[in-house]
DNA sequence: GTCGATTTGTTCAATATGGAACTATATATA
DNA sequence: TATATATAGTTCCATATTGAACAAATCGAC
């Protein structure tokens, strides 16, 4: 077995790193046709970066190691490939980590007996713990992001998100 | 001068790759506490992804350097500091990507007076020119990607965002 | 059935990335 | 003025990432 943890502290979701104030950001995106990608982009550098970055250090996981985990422990017996397509991570990204999961002890595998080349992945009972753990890590920065908007604004924002992640098949055609 | 197409044709925005189908995404997502953390993560890696490589392998530019370039090109006479704080990407990343625009000649450096530590940047013609073409690439990607919503929808979303992005400072705080 | 095309997963090698330590300039305090 | 602290930018190096080429299993059209 792997010692997981690197810091001293375990308790809950500690601190993330402060954020320097995005000085010049108005500035990119005023006018900019492209300014809701830019700033879909740096949502996700500035809140989900830094937990990333804690998750890597704290536990020794690479984003997509704890990316994969999360996909397992939310759907038990999910393969590498569907990990890949749902996360949009490459598949050669998803394998090597799935592979580090299994050497840690939080997850295995179970044959898949309608296609043998797939393989069925779940948690282990140390995995599913350490899930928990990165999700309320998560989870806090989750509630700190959002607290500059109100309930209204957060189902509204989540609403638009899953319109556009679920109609993958309309967005994602070639053109 | 360096060679920046990689590709024969130059036309338009081009073909970013077909996404597949995020198979198992509602089943990840569906009741989790950090499904709008996911999902955002999600979109930025399918939508941005796709054009950052198709960006990359055409005019050869790295992430960091386009970021850097779409910054500079918006912003003239900003400096590295700001472009990372802009973005969400470390200051080296952003000190290499200055330097390669530097040596591809897309864009200038000028003295800043004021303090002699700072650089001003400022992109070149040849640098505004291709700023502009990785502009139009983004933008079809980027309506494409919009497509499913609806224009109300679309300023909610932005909207939405902007409020994030520019609170900053309230949810950027240590905790 | 069989043969070619697709799909899942892996490995390798080249490249991108970011933490840490550094230089030089600027600022604050006495 | 002198000294300590902070900031802009760079370099080094260890690590993360990914495209490409591959093996094995499956599917599909006959």
């Amino acid at each position: 077995m792997l010692k997981l943890r690197a810091g001293p502290e375990d308790d809950a979701a500690a601190s993330v790193p402060v954020v320097n104030s995005p000085s010049r950001l108005d500035e990119i995106v005023e006018g900019s046709p492209i300014g809701l990608g830019y700033l879909m982009a740096y949502m996700t550098n500035n809140y989900l970066g830094p937990v990333y970055k804690l998750v890597e250090s704290r536990y020794k996981l690479t984003s997509p190691e704890f990316l994969s985990l999360m996909c397992i422990a939310r759907v038990p017996g999910i393969n590498a490939i569907d990990i890949s397509r749902s996360s949009g991570r490459p598949r050669n990204s998803i394998s090597r980590a799935v592979n580090l999961l299994l050497d840690k002890n939080l997850i295995t595998v179970e044959a898949d007996l309608v296609d043998k080349r797939r393989k069925r992945l779940v948690v282990t009972t140390q995995g599913g713990k350490l899930y928990t753990k990165i999700e309320h890590m998560f989870e806090e920065r989750h509630s700190h992001m959002l607290s500059v908007l109100d309930g209204r604004e957060i189902e509204r924002m989540e609403a638009l998100l899953r319109k556009l992640a679920f109609r993958a098949d309309s967005w994602a055609k070639p053109y």
